[in-house]
RNA sequence: CGGGGCGUAGCGCAGAUGGCUAGCGCGCUUGGUUCGGGACCAAGAGGUCGGCGGUUCAAAUCCGCCCGCCCCGACCA
């Protein structure tokens, strides 16, 4: 591509509406511009990175051996009422009614429509295990669609939906896919890990999402430092392992009532009384939907909402508010506690987190009076517990709760892409069935495995870029190769150029030549900004010599070029690049 | 949805105690000088001040409603 010829509309400065520094930079880039909020126009640099990153997943995908396909955008209600999530699904789903009035769901996802399809043509177990995907535009109504294409109301996305006769054809290809994506994302040049997760909307048991590490990113991975070890998950899944309680095997106290005026928080509770938050018992009301239900945790823990919401199977917890504490405890916020709760309020349940609560003893509450607290609590004997749930919010510094050896670290993350194993939930509610060994019918067992492409490729940025602009890894480049002829009137140098440029193109080398009538610094400006890998400069210093220069990206010194040499030179330097890259570790 | 902020030229912003032809930087056009890290000079073009309504002799500026966008909390690739 001849920049005098090219659509790419760089920006000095950055666009006001960008927070992180790959919406800032695929703005500035020309890579993209905003339609409307979570909406984005790809231009030509940013449209030829996602089908880089497209290419790749393609070929791993069929390696894999997986079949592309492309389903509908557009399906009707029925199927998802079919499914049940017409409803489940909620405000994210984008509904659209045609003229009869006919209700259509955007797709966010196609398990519905993936099993409509399958069911009725694949009969037999013969034809099994089967691997379908497609890549293709998404439709999510997010609440808050931000950081430009990290979380967008439309997106391109992979969506693969496997079909197996048993659970373990199902974990068998489980682990065909989980290499199939670390490959894609090594290959991308991404930093990234495989962590345990929340299965949420989509159903099913086990899950694991790919993590891209950056400081920017949106979810919170706790991981285990130690190799062998490996243990990584979600905040929102990963399992509490506190370590036991000393207070367990103490004598048990007798309760007592004591004063404690105007002492509501646990650090207040913690500094009149003189005791570690550890001895405290957090008492919280929550709603559960219709329902109401107090929750105890350790007092220098928090509650891990996302835990709680399963574990009680509701849609959404929220913290009650004032009124509603002072009905079922009897006393205002601040004093509720667990002992002679449960009688006095009858249908309320009593919830506790098992591994900080379960045992406790000579613990301090609240005495469900105003200013007042009760000292030397004892599970079992002061109060009782309705239900033991995990709910513990596990953080940094804590045991691992698998080696239970190292202790546990934080760090942020992007997640681009996700396996799950679906099981039967979607062929059961779908009654889509083959025909066994034996000749019974019987529900398919499916798995679902998605990469977020766009995001992927912001994901990248996000982790390949510097002050001066974005720094890609060759494999998902725009370009290989970028040639700036520091003076475009100079007609010795625009030969070099030229030649160099009709060189590397015959040779499969992917470049972009800036004829613009520019100052060198205002090119070298763009160049940095847009991240060509590789960088020819022709220009006087080096022509004088017979060379031309060449520098990468990522690179502060030049190296000379002999004229005749160099662009076999760079096409074996693309090549290797580009090889290394597909190494998966 | 709740809380906070913003909307003035293609982009980034100023103007806000109502007052004359609404400014600045970048970008754009023309001419000239420049030319190894976003040059300089000169002359231009470009605006329903987000929309509608109200107050007023007079509204970018005050009031009301609406729309759009961004950020912070509960979801997800």
């Amino acid at each position: 591509m001849r920049w005098t010829q090219a659509f790419i509309p760089t920006l000095k400065e950055d666009p006001a509406d960008a927070e992180v520094v790959s919406h800032k930079l695929m703005v500035r880039a020309g890579m993209m511009r905003k339609i409307g909020a979570g909406i984005y126009t790809y231009l030509p640099l940013g449209w030829r990175t996602i089908r880089k990153v497209e290419r790749i997943v393609r070929e791993e995908m069929d390696r894999a051996g997986a079949q592309e396909l492309l389903l509908p955008i557009l399906s009707p209600s029925e199927l998802w009422r079919e499914s049940g999530r017409w409803n489940e699904y909620g405000k994210e789903l984008m509904r659209v009614k045609d003229r009869h009035e006919r209700e259509f769901a955007l797709g966010p996802t196609h398990e519905e429509v993936i099993t409509a399809t399958v069911r009725g043509e694949v009969r037999s177990y013969r034809e099994l295990p089967l691997c379908l995907y497609q890549i293709q535009t998404k439709f999510r109504d997010e609440v808050r669609p931000r950081f430009g294409v990290m979380r967008g109301r439309e997106f391109t996305m992979k969506d693969a939906y496997s079909f197996h006769k048993d659970e373990k054809s199902l974990n068998d290809y489980y682990q065909v896919m989980h290499k199939a994506y670390s490959r894609i994302f090594t290959r991308c040049g991404l930093d990234f890990r495989a962590v345990l997760a929340d299965p949420g909307i989509m159903g099913g048991k086990d899950t694991h999402e790919f993590m891209v590490l950056a400081s920017s990113g949106e979810s919170v991975v706790i991981s285990c430092p130690d190799v062998e070890c490996g243990y990584a998950a979600t905040t929102d899944t990963a399992i509490g392992n506190p370590g036991a309680p000393s207070e367990r095997i103490q004598p048990m106290e007798k309760l007592g009532e004591v004063h404690t005026p105007g002492q509501k928080t646990v650090e207040e509770v913690t500094a009149f009384l003189k005791v570690p938050p550890e001895k405290l018992i957090k008492t919280l009301v929550y709603h559960a939907g219709a329902k109401r239900v107090v929750v105890l945790i350790r007092g220098d823990r928090d509650v891990n909402e996302a835990k709680l919401q399963k574990a009680l199977g509701a849609h959404e917890v929220l913290l009650a508010d004032e009124a509603t504490i002072k009905k079922i405890t009897g006393a205002p916020l601040g004093f509720a506690g667990p002992v002679k709760l449960a009688a006095s309020s009858g249908e309320v349940r009593i919830i506790a987190d098992k591994l900080t609560i379960e045992g406790i003893r000579n613990g301090v509450t609240g005495a469900n009076k105003a200013d007042y607290h009760l000292t030397g609590v004892c599970e079992g004997r002061d109060f009782h517990v309705d239900e033991w749930h995990d709910l513990l919010l596990v953080r940094e510094g804590d045991k691992c709760p698998n080696c239970h050896k190292t202790s546990l670290t934080a760090y942020r993350g992007i997640e681009v892409g996700q396996i799950f194993k679906l099981g039967k939930k979607y062929s059961d509610s779908m009654q889509a069935t083959f025909s066994d060994e034996d000749g019974a019918a019987k529900p398919f067992v499916m798995g679902c495995y998605g990469i977020g492409v766009t995001r992927t490729v912001a994901a990248a940025i996000e982790q390949h870029n510097d002050e001066h602009g974005i720094i890609w890894p060759i494999s998902i480049a725009p370009y290989h190769v970028e040639i700036v002829p520091m003076n475009v009137s100079d007609a010795g140098t625009m030969t070099v150029a030229d030649d160099l440029y009709n060189t590397l193109w015959r040779n499969g080398i992917e470049t972009i030549i800036d004829d613009r009538d520019e100052r060198p610094g205002f090119k070298f400006k763009d160049a940095d900004l847009i991240g060509i890998p590789l960088r020819v400069i022709v220009g006087p210093k080096g022509l004088a010599q017979g060379k031309v220069e060449l520098k990468s990206r990522g690179a502060k010194e030049t190296r000379l070029l002999g004229i005749e040499g160099a662009a076999e030179e760079i096409e074996t330097m693309v090549k290797k690049t580009l090889d290394d890259l597909s190494v998966v570790r």
